[in-house]
DNA sequence: AATCAGAATATTGTTCACAATTTTGATCGA
DNA sequence: TCGATCAAAATTGTGAACAATATTCTGATT
């Protein structure tokens, strides 16, 4: 069990204080990324039911502010919600796995095509920079740091795109993703990494040439082959974690 | 694994008769498809604030419902939430339907690459049915029947890639533009059609070959076209929608 | 007459309470 | 001993009441 937050905290929060203003986030938007984010770090089992006492308790708030965020990520496809059987963490098929995977492809294409037509010459520095930086991580063998930053060029690629519609977006699907990426990590799939990296290569130079048809091509096809290891190490992870009779 | 039968509700919503079997899709996804339609539809006046108590009475039921469901097509973009102030139907700026219309062209070309790989003659068949259905309209100078079979073969196109996810991000973000559709027609743009008229030949052609990069690309700068037409529209029906007074 | 202050009104955000359905537990029977 | 049926408990879905904030209306003052 973690340390409850105290109960009257966020309401004082709220209400109290001479400058209100400062906590205009919306009590609904902080419960909101607090129960996210506790579901995406995988505070439940995958497909586990998702009390809602208990979740009252630990933010401290009602059941109708809870439900109402419990609502709002149905719609972002995390829970399920059962009638009269309430809300379960949506446990992801391979199927669904790869679905997610190229539909995020499809939004890295979309947005390596639009930073191409707006990224200034200040952000391609710095994502080289990045790229550099990367690649040191892929000669030390240091994976961690490798995927800290791998993730943190795709980000820039997206926010280079200057939609904030489609930053949006992505947002939800990389959350989506993110808590498959947390119960594992995708270390074995050693012989990939040479391969990604080349494909950044790629990437980097496109993105140098601003030729966003063809940026577009090689992001989609990139997160295929993304997406071709995650399935395959999803199902290993299955066989081994299923539990003999 | 799932040894769960999900429940009698499907059974009963098979054998829907004139009695209340008809509220088994969980009243929550009922109220949100009615509010949806109808914000969708037009009938609050863009920016206009959405009340509360009037809502409840229209749809009969408690403000507690209401409530989520507002908090949902908040989520979905389709208005935004005031703190204290309560829900506006988000009008949307040309910048952002420019915004809107990009990643639409982006999912159109997720899509069409996806139904390179997945698509079945038959399904092809009958989209080359449709599409001289719509050069049919199109000779005919049809506006609505052209824009009807238009949007199914887009449609069509989508359903053919394969990928839920997809299908239901297409599908929020269609209902967002179509809000703005709905407020005008875009028959002024007649310079455009016969572009538009082009642009959909070679797109079928790509889906016979099934060139997915090709149908990709196509598609996209097909949307950024329709992108184009649409921001103009909206400026100069902005400018003519003015009150003088 | 116009503007600003203050009170009355309306609307929103939240908590609480109740009805309905599901899940669990126990008793009975084979 | 296992299974089934029925009852009790817990949990969910909905509605209504309550406090806090915003909006509007009135009236006074310059």
């Amino acid at each position: 069990m973690k340390p409850l937050i105290p109960n009257d905290a966020a309401s004082k929060a709220l209400g109290a204080g001479p400058g209100p203003d400062r906590e205009d986030l919306s009590l609904h938007d902080e419960i909101l990324t607090r129960l996210r984010d506790h579901i995406v770090e995988g505070n439940i089992p995958d497909g586990g039911r998702v009390p809602e006492r208990q979740l009252c308790e630990m933010l401290g708030i009602s059941r109708t502010p809870l439900r109402e965020a419990l609502k709002v990520l149905a719609s972002e496809g995390l829970v399920e919600l059962l009638p009269n059987r309430g809300a379960r963490v949506r446990q992801l098929s391979e199927h669904d796995l790869a679905e997610l995977f190229d539909v995020m492809g499809g939004l890295e294409a979309l947005a390596g095509r639009l930073a191409c037509e707006n990224i200034t010459d200040a952000e391609i520095a710095e994502i080289e920079r990045l790229h550099y930086e990367m690649y040191g991580f892929y000669l030390h063998r240091d994976m961690h740091g490798y995927f800290r930053v791998n993730q943190i060029i795709h980000q820039k690629i997206v926010e280079a795109a200057r939609n904030s519609a489609l930053l949006a977006t992505y947002a939800n699907f990389a959350g989506r993703i993110r808590r498959i990426r947390y119960s594992a990590n995708f270390a074995r799939k050693r012989e990939r990494w040479g391969e990604a990296m080349r494909e950044h290569e790629t990437i980097l130079d496109a993105l140098r040439r601003r030729a966003g048809s063809e940026l577009s091509d090689i992001l989609f096809k990139h997160l295929r082959n993304k997406r071709t290891a995650a399935v395959e190490h999803l199902t290993a992870d299955d066989k081994a974690g299923s539990v003999p009779t």
